[in-house]
DNA sequence: GCTTGACCCTGTAGCAGCTACAGGGTGCAT
DNA sequence: ATGCACCCTGTAGCTGCTACAGGGTCAAGC
């Protein structure tokens, strides 16, 4: 198949797919007379599961020791497990973030009242970091 | 004062400070015999109002709006209040992101159950899409 | 007066993970 | 023969910094 079409089954962008071949992630597939690429199942198979991992968040460089992993049967599943749980503990430490960032943020809107912005609460917090009840970073 | 004092006093790095007057977010402040740059207190409150914008998440384009608001005590508060609750929408919307994720991610790595990775049910999970509960983006 | 070290300057390149061109070639239908 | 959709390479852009390289400045200590 060719990239378009390829980029239709896995629904990704054409671009990426390029991208992922430059860094060595896609291995680079034959090519056609017009010097088109043309992928076999086994590269759509490999798109998907890079894909997939994308969409649940893992990084190219987890996503390539993933790759490396499923390559090799023989090794510890362990290893894939370890990545995974590393992930989610970030995800979690991201969400936890986020969380205490959406407090902050719902306490300084509920301080809007109208008015004008000489004296708006808003920018009032903003500007003086005294105002918010948690650290946040 | 000195970059470098401005930086402490505002927990800021001197890179960032330089980067921000560079985009045009800091107005370039006078400067020393030698070159130096020298911060005034204005500086010093303006440079706090980003960085206390930024902790809370929000991006540059909206701290630009957010200071030309601040900037124009006439113009109406409710500006302030749109960025903000968009902003927080923003957040809302990462936060159930991820925590989607995290909930597939928990389903993932339960799947482990230790052995070769040929029949890792991490990499299987990864590699087929269908035993995913739910769509993820 | 000379060195050492902390600070300052400019300019540029890098990070992640794409995305978006520009400027060209190919392939098929009309 | 012409139009159009697709393909190619190469490079620059996005966000928000961060990290140099290669140089200048200044005060303290010997």
């Amino acid at each position: 198949m060719k990239i378009g079409e390829l980029a239709k089954a896995t629904d990704t962008q054409v671009e990426t797919i390029r991208y992922y071949e430059r860094i060595g992630l896609l291995s680079a597939p034959g090519r056609s007379a017009a010097n088109y690429r043309i992928y076999d199942p086994s590269h759509r198979s490999r798109l998907s599961f890079i894909r997939h991992s994308r969409q649940l968040g893992f990084t190219i460089d987890d996503i390539r020791s993933l790759l490396d992993l499923a390559d090799h049967p023989e090794r510890d599943c362990a290893e894939a497990d370890n990545i995974t749980t590393r992930h989610l503990g970030q995800v979690e430490a991201k969400i936890s973030h986020l969380t205490r960032l959406r407090d902050e943020l719902v306490r300084v809107s509920g301080r809007c009242r109208g008015g004008l912005s000489s004296d708006c609460q808003v920018i009032e917090t903003l500007a003086d970091h005294g105002h918010c009840t948690a650290k946040h970073e």
